[in-house]
DNA sequence: GCCAACGTTGGC
DNA sequence: GCCAACGTTGGC
């Protein structure tokens, strides 16, 4: 299977790009709903390109690079009574959510607005860029990877021209 | 904080 | 299986 690029939305609250940058590698929980748990339980494979998309950000974009270090496992923070992300209806002998563990790979200096992205020519069919698009595990191809990676260390360089 | 767009639930 | 009601997401 050729790698495969994906976008990835949390919430700066919940986490960030520093944060995965400090941990390394960290399990992707809580994902509940069905077509991102496909694409985390069924295609998601190990080296795959992550853009990290930060949301209900200030200005919300792409604030960094991952990879996926562990392909698709059960979410067992389901079966826990007690956790946020517990869901009665999933089995552990068949569970309903799956999750991945993604790696850490480039933080950008300068966020890539999602304002960015969709003035940006190549990206006009990324699922981001498109109105009322809620989900939070997103198929990207290699031509929007590489685009939207190029913005973000051009932004880098950017910044490091003005504090300069 | 508002609200439009979406996904899910549940009555029928 | 329809669809209205409800809860959530997420840009602004």
């Amino acid at each position: 299977m050729a790698k495969r690029y994906w976008l990835l939305k949390c919430e700066p609250e919940a986490y960030t790009i520093g944060d995965l940058k400090r941990d390394g590698v960290t399990s992707w929980e809580g994902v509940r709903n069905y077509q991102a748990r496909n694409y985390m339980r069924d295609d998601m494979k190990p080296g795959d390109g992550v853009l990290f998309y930060a949301s209900n950000a200030d200005p919300s974009g792409v604030s960094g690079l991952a990879e996926i270090a562990r392909e698709g496992y059960p979410d067992h923070f389901a079966f826990d009574p007690k956790h946020d992300y517990h869901d009665a209806k999933s089995d552990p002998e068949s569970p309903t959510w799956f999750m991945v563990d993604i790696r850490f790979v480039d933080s950008f200096d300068t966020i890539v607005p999602l304002a960015s992205l969709k003035a940006t020519p190549g990206l006009e069919a990324m699922m981001v860029t498109q109105k009322g698009s809620r989900l939070s595990v997103q198929p990207v191809t290699k031509q929007e990877f590489e685009i939207v990676a190029s913005l973000g260390r051009k932004g880098a360089r950017a910044s490091a021209k003005k504090t300069k």
